[in-house]
DNA sequence: CTTTTAAGTCAATTGTCTTGACTAATTTGT
DNA sequence: ACAAATTAGTCAAGACAATTGACTTAAAAG
C-alpha cells in the first residue's frame, strides 16, 4: 500500500527558463558570429526586436556585452553592433597529469590570461592535493590583482585528468597510472578548498571543449577530437554538446581492443607513452616537449619509424570514429608537439575509406587542432564558461 | 559592404515553448511511470500543482489522458491518477528491406494495432514505391475503419531501412545492396504520396527507438542497441535521445574494419547474411525466420558452429561499444529469431573486460531486447510518436 | 526634397506560470 | 465520537517575459 517507488520525470520549465535560454542564445550567437546588431540578433534567434532589446540592455548592465561603432549597411538607420566583453566572465582550468599539474585563467571569449604549472610529487592525491590547491590559489590571486572585478565574475573551476573514472583497477604500483587520483573524491576536495563550482572531465573531453569554444570545432555540432597525449582518447561533440556517457568515460578509444584476440590497443602503439618507450627517453624530463618537437622537426629516423607504426593504428581509429559517430570532421589534438602531430597527419594519408567519404564534403575528414601542452588546461577552463553561457537543454529546466 | 554571410544561431523560445515543453514532460512522466495523480506529477516535474492541473485539463480535453479510480494512500484526500489514452495518437511505421516491406500501425502507448507486409519486386524504388505506398494506404484504411478518430490523430509516418545513407556506392548489380533506395528521394516521394510527415532512419536506429519507447531501454538515458539483422548496426540512445550523427549514419558498426589490415568487418561473420551463406539457405525463402528459429532451438550443429564464430566478433563489438559510448547497458536486438539471439548471448559469455565492468552496476552489461521480424517496423512507427510527444531541446525552440 | 527602407523604442497586451488562501477527503490520536 | 493532522486539489489575483503595433530616427534612392 505504501507505494514509495521514486517517480522518474524530466523537469518542467517556466518564465525564468525561457529567459535564461534566450540570454544564452544571444551570447552564443555573439560568440559564434562576432558583434551583431539587435536587429540581426532578432532575425537570427527568431525573437522579436523588442525582446532582444530588453535582453541586450540587461546583458549590457551585467557587463557582458558592449556596443561598437555603428555601421551603415545600405538604406535605413545604421545599426549598432554589440559584442561580448572579454572581461565579462572568467574561469580557471586545472590539468592534473602524472607528474605535472597546470592551471590557467581564461576570460569569456577564451583568451588565456595566466598560465602556471607545478611538479606533482609522487604519492598521489594525499601529497598532490595541497600542491594543486596552491597552484589554483596562485592563479586566482594573480587574476584578482590584474582584474579588480575578476573574483566575482569567476564562474568556476574546470578540472581535467586522464580517465577512465570509477573503474576498479589494480595499479597501485604503477606510477603512470592515475588510479589513486581517479578514486579520490577530487571534486569535493577542490570544491571545499576553493569555494568554487568544480567540474571534472577527462583530458580528451577537455581538448574537445577547447576546440569547440575557440578551435577547429567552433560552431560545429558533430565533431570528434582524437586526442594523442600520454594516452589516447576521443573527445565527443555530439549534437552540439560534449558527450560524457553514463559515467563520464565515453570516448576512451585508446582502451579499445584492436580485435577480439591479442589484447593490443591503440595506446600500445600510438600514445606518447609508446613513443617515449620507443625512444628510450624519460617521460619525466622537463624539456621533453621541446625535445620531441625538435627531433620530429629534424625528421629523426627513430621518430619517423615510430610514426609509421603509430599512423597505422591512428588511421584505423579515424576510420572507426567516422563509422561509429558520423561526425562532420575529426580533429587531431592533444599534448603532442606540433611538428610530431603534423608528421603524424601526413603519415596517416591516405585515410582508410569510410562512410565519411562522400561527394559534397565541405570540411576535411581529418584536420589538425590544438597541439600544445596547455590545450588540456584550456579545455578544462572552457568548461565552466560553456556551462554558464551556452544554450543547453538542461539550462531551461527548473531547479 | 553588402555583408550577406549567414548568421548562425540557436533559436530562442517563448511562452508557447515553455508550455509545449511542460506538456511533453507530463506525457513522458505518464508513459514512464504509468498513471499518476496531479500532485505526483507536480512533485516529479517541479511544476506547481496549479500548472499541472491546467495542463492536465487541457490534455484531458485533447483526449490524451483520462482519470482512473481514485486511490487512498494513507492520510489526506485520496488522489485521482491520470493515465495516457492509447487512442490519443497513432503513427504508421514502414520498414523497407531487400525483398520485403512491412507496415505497422501503433498507438500512443506503443500497442501494435495492424501489421501488413508485401514482397518488394526487384528493380528498386521505381517499381517498389507503388507497392510501398499501397501498403501504407492499406494500413491507413484499416486503421481509419477500426478507429473513427484515427485519421486526425495520425501524427506521422516513420520509415526505416538499412543504411548508410548518402554514400556513393558502386553496387548497382548486387540485389542485396540497397543503394538505389538509399539514393532515391524517398522522403519527398512518400510525403507527397501520403500527405503525412515522414521521417527516415536506419534499421538499427529504429530498433533503438522501439526499445526506448516500450522495451529494455525504456527510461534509460544512455543505451546502445546492437542490431543483428541482415546487416549489423548500432542504435544509439545518448543523453536521452536517439543520436543520428551528422548524416544519419552514426552507429554503422557493422562497417567498421576489425583492424587496419585485412578488410574484414563484423558483418562478415555475425550478420544474418553470413548465417544464410554459412547454411547455404536462400535468404528470400518466405519462412526463413521460422526455419532458423527452429533449427536454433534444436541446437543444429551448423548453426552452433556459426554462433561460435559470430560470438567472437560480437563480443568484441560489445567491448567496443562500452569503451566508446559508456552506456548504461547494451541491448541485443533486431531481426534475429529469439532462439538464435538467446544462444548468441549465451555464447558471448563471458564478455570481454571493459570500462563497463565496475562495482555498483545495476543493469546487466548485455541484455536481450526485441527480436522479431517486426521490431524495425515498430521502431519506425515509434519515431513520429516520440517526435510529437517526448521532451526534447528542439521542441522548445521557435518555429 | 520626397519616398523608401531599416533600426530601434514605447506602451499596451497576451500567455503562462506562481502565489496564497481556500475546500475536500481521509487517517491518526485522544 | 470527534478534533487534529495531512494530503489532493481548486480559485482568483498577481508576476513575469514575450508579443504587438504604432511611433521615432536615420540613412539611401529617385
Amino acid at each position: 500500500m505504501n507505494d514509495k517507488r521514486p517517480i522518474r520525470a524530466t523537469s518542467g520549465t517556466n518564465h525564468e527558463g525561457t529567459s535564461a535560454h534566450n540570454r544564452r542564445v544571444i551570447i552564443d550567437a555573439l560568440r559564434l558570429n562576432g558583434a551583431l546588431s539587435r536587429a540581426d540578433l532578432a532575425r537570427a534567434t527568431r525573437l522579436t526586436k523588442q525582446t532582444v532589446s530588453n535582453i541586450m540592455e540587461e546583458l549590457e548592465n551585467d557587463g557582458l556585452v558592449t556596443s561598437r561603432e555603428t555601421v551603415r549597411r545600405g538604406r535605413g538607420q545604421p545599426s549598432t553592433p554589440y559584442g561580448l566583453v572579454p572581461e565579462g566572465a572568467f574561469a580557471i582550468g586545472l590539468q592534473i597529469d602524472r607528474h605535472i599539474t597546470r592551471a590557467i585563467a581564461v576570460d569569456l571569449v577564451g583568451n588565456v590570461l595566466i598560465r602556471k604549472e607545478a611538479n606533482l610529487p609522487a604519492g598521489g592525491p594525499v601529497t598532490g592535493t595541497p600542491v594543486v590547491l596552491q597552484l589554483v590559489e596562485d592563479v586566482r590571486a594573480e587574476l584578482k590583482q590584474r582584474v579588480a572585478q575578476a573574483e566575482k565574475r569567476l564562474v568556476g573551476l574546470g578540472v581535467a585528468m586522464p580517465g577512465p573514472f570509477g573503474i576498479d583497477q589494480d595499479d597501485a604500483e604503477n606510477p603512470w597510472m592515475m588510479g589513486p587520483w581517479q578514486r579520490f573524491p577530487l571534486l569535493e576536495t577542490l570544491s571545499a578548498g576553493t569555494g568554487l563550482n568544480v567540474t571534472l572531465q577527462n583530458d580528451a573531453a577537455a581538448c574537445a571543449t577547447a576546440e569547440r569554444m575557440v578551435g577547429a570545432a567552433h560552431g560545429l555540432d558533430h565533431a570528434v577530437c582524437l586526442y594523442v597525449g600520454y594516452g589516447i582518447g576521443a573527445g565527443l561533440i555530439l549534437g552540439g554538446e560534449l558527450y560524457r556517457g553514463a559515467r563520464s568515460n565515453a570516448g576512451e578509444i585508446g582502451m579499445a581492443l584492436l580485435s577480439a584476440g591479442g589484447g593490443k590497443t591503440v595506446e600500445h602503439s600510438a600514445s606518447l607513452a609508446s613513443l617515449y618507450e620507443h625512444l628510450g627517453v624519460d617521460p619525466m624530463a622537463p624539456d621533453i616537449y621541446a625535445l620531441i618537437d625538435e627531433r620530429a622537426a629534424a625528421n629523426d629516423p627513430d621518430i619517423l619509424a615510430w610514426i609509421e607504426k603509430a599512423a597505422v593504428d591512428l588511421r584505423w581509429s579515424v576510420h572507426l570514429i567516422e563509422t561509429v559517430f558520423d561526425p562532420q570532421t575529426v580533429i587531431l589534438c592533444g599534448g603532442a608537439p606540433a611538428a610530431l602531430a603534423t608528421r603524424l597527419i601526413e603519415a596517416m594519408q591516405p585515410l582508410l575509406p569510410s562512410n565519411a567519404d562522400h561527394a559534397g564534403r565541405v570540411l576535411p575528414r581529418l584536420q589538425l587542432g590544438m597541439t600544445d601542452p596547455w590545450a588540456v588546461a584550456r579545455g578544462a577552463a572552457a568548461e565552466p564558461i560553456g556551462h554558464a553561457f551556452d544554450p543547453r537543454f538542461s539550462a531551461i529546466l527548473k531547479s
